[in-house]
DNA sequence: CAATATTAGTAAAACGATTGCATAAACGTG
DNA sequence: CACGTTTATGCAATCGTTTTACTAATATTG
């Protein structure tokens, strides 16, 4: 059987009481007590348990993660697990574990949230996206139950905690690059799955060409399905124009590699016959031919964010809902050059 | 607060005991009084708390999910998302939870498992990656602690519960598919990162070309880094050669993108000059061009696998241990055919 | 110096289940 | 019908913490 609070107590030669304020450093245990009992810890190997921490405590130190309804599509994406494995760095290291939550669709989801509550299985929710009118956010918002978006808010922003890339200002950057360039017919490629951050980058997009006085053109933005059959569609009939951009920026390096094959069938090399802008920076960038210029979000860092977040929620109630941002950044590869050069 | 036992019991009129018993379908509570319970369950919408009958009943219902110490590339392989939306639903359905596990290191990670273990945090974990000679392994095995490898036992293989692919025959296959094609200069990829299955597949090769009695040229078979700078290199070696392959099983859908890359650097064109074979069929083999043909392994159902193998072992103590063997299949894209063709 | 405030620690009651043991009722059986 | 058996249920201890309320000892103050 393991070491419990008791056997400290007897080698330290004080009550159960005083070991347990010892570990939260509570300040009437004086510092020589308090030293007794550390090094009877130590001497035992003493780890609190977890489960009667939490009972007698009532708090789970449990935190949630979920991803979204699984499409297995949606799952190639790397962005996930990295952000995973921020939450999960940031959690062990304040003693925190967490739990995965998915399921089939949203309702499935909800039951495991619903019965995760009620059991006492959680303190607090991380939702991995953001969907406009998910019911699983709304769940979380009508509950009062604390949750961090990863994302963009779409209701209640004011009363959401969330973390996010600015997706704007980054769009808008990977738009003034190319423009930058002497790129001028700037076409967007957006993937058709209804996440917030697409149609931010694209009103990013929207923002520099306006500001730079380039005429909007509405087929120049076209959505595209990721993995899906007719994927290249939409792909080839923006490039079977016959005024096509000399520029694309691409909201996801998947749907770059998709592009890339589109091109590849209609003959348009890349960059000399169209410079892509990608986002993510996952290893499609880095293996793509040619490497793909890309927009890193720091996917890890969102989720230290997120965690750090969801912590200091828990452990001040009744905070403000803050919002973080988390820096974004070009990487240079060899997938743009400026128009009409060979 | 919550609904506790004690509500339960009170509105049935029967005592606590008599409720957990019902939950738990004990047999010695009557038919007549169980009903009377669950009606009174469903009306008041009880959930047994977690953590206190971890406490009491003295396991913790919290399977522990390792992940190899990260190295980001490691993670752009979907292969661990898709095993662990396999483990957490099996798990799910199952009134357990999860609790994934990783560190910069091996050190770290050990710590995460022993500080863990103390607390009562897991009662059993599940290794998604398997190495000759794993700290992690050996110290799961050592301690006597539960555990479930997927992947291929390096040490004690009869005494450690796993689950894997056949990946000597999944090599074979592939390398026979491609001898079906006719091919006789037959190269093999590997990536240079350790991890047990590649050998296995690579065995698998061996056997195809040996049985068919083509002779085994040792410099056909390569390993590659995955995303590294000089990558390359490797892979522009073997297709730099006179006698070059005709085609190649790469055990990797990363690494075959990496090859397409090359490729096309030399003016190779897949599959007219050279035929590629590849594994995982992931995203990558959907998006590259061709269309990758590439052996599925079936990373969800492992992670089922290897759940519900971890709940056998939890509800059945000291059962033997067993392995699984998941099945693979090959999904015929358009990245092979016969040679010298065009 | 007595009265009061502060400090340092303890005892014991939660927290919400599980479970071994006791027991009452119902049931056979000779 | 008395006795042993089976069946169904309750009682109360237990799991390992946290935390409230309390007490003893020491320090402070008018």
């Amino acid at each position: 059987m393991a070491v419990t609070i008791k056997d400290v107590a007897e080698l330290a030669g004080v009550s159960p009481s005083t070991v347990s304020r010892t570990c939260k450093d509570h300040p009437s245990i004086s510092l020589q007590t308090k030293e007794k009992v550390r090094l009877a810890m130590k001497k035992l190997g003493y780890e609190p348990n977890f489960q009667a921490s939490s009972l007698a405590s009532q708090t789970s130190r449990i935190i949630g993660i979920i991803l979204p309804p699984s499409e297995k599509e949606i799952y190639e994406n790397s962005f996930y697990l990295e952000a995973i494995r921020g939450i999960i760095q940031y959690c062990n290291e304040h003693q925190y574990i967490n739990t995965v939550i998915t399921g089939k669709n949203e309702e499935e989801i909800l039951d495991v949230i619903r019965s995760a509550v009620k059991r006492g299985q959680a303190d607090g929710f991380i939702l991995l996206y953001s969907w406009e009118e998910d019911p699983v956010a709304a769940y979380l918002m009508e509950e009062g139950l604390l949750y961090v978006l990863v994302g963009k808010a779409y209701r209640n922003a004011n009363q959401t905690v969330y973390v996010d890339n600015d997706n704007i200002l980054a769009g808008r950057e990977a738009a003034e690059y190319l423009i930058n360039l002497g790129h001028r017919k700037i076409g967007c490629i957006l993937p058709a799955n209804g996440l917030l951050f697409a149609a931010d980058r694209r009103a990013g997009y929207f923002l520099a060409l306006t500001e730079h006085q380039i005429p909007i053109c509405q087929d120049y933005c076209v959505e595209a399905a990721l993995c899906s059959r007719d994927q290249g569609e939409p792909l080839r009939a923006l490039l079977g124009r016959e005024d096509r951009p000399t520029a694309v920026v691409v909201c996801d390096d998947i749907l770059s590699l998709a592009l890339e094959t589109v091109c590849a069938g209609l003959g348009i090399s890349i960059p000399e016959d169209l410079s892509v802008i990608s986002f993510n920076n996952s290893v499609f960038a880095r293996l793509s031919s040619p490497h793909l210029t890309s927009v890193d979000i720091n996917a890890f860092q969102l989720g230290i964010a997120a965690a750090s977040q969801m912590l200091r929620h828990i452990e001040n109630p009744g905070l403000l809902a803050t919002k973080v941002i988390v820096p974004h950044h070009i990487i240079e590869r060899d997938s743009c050059q400026p128009p009409g050069e060979r």
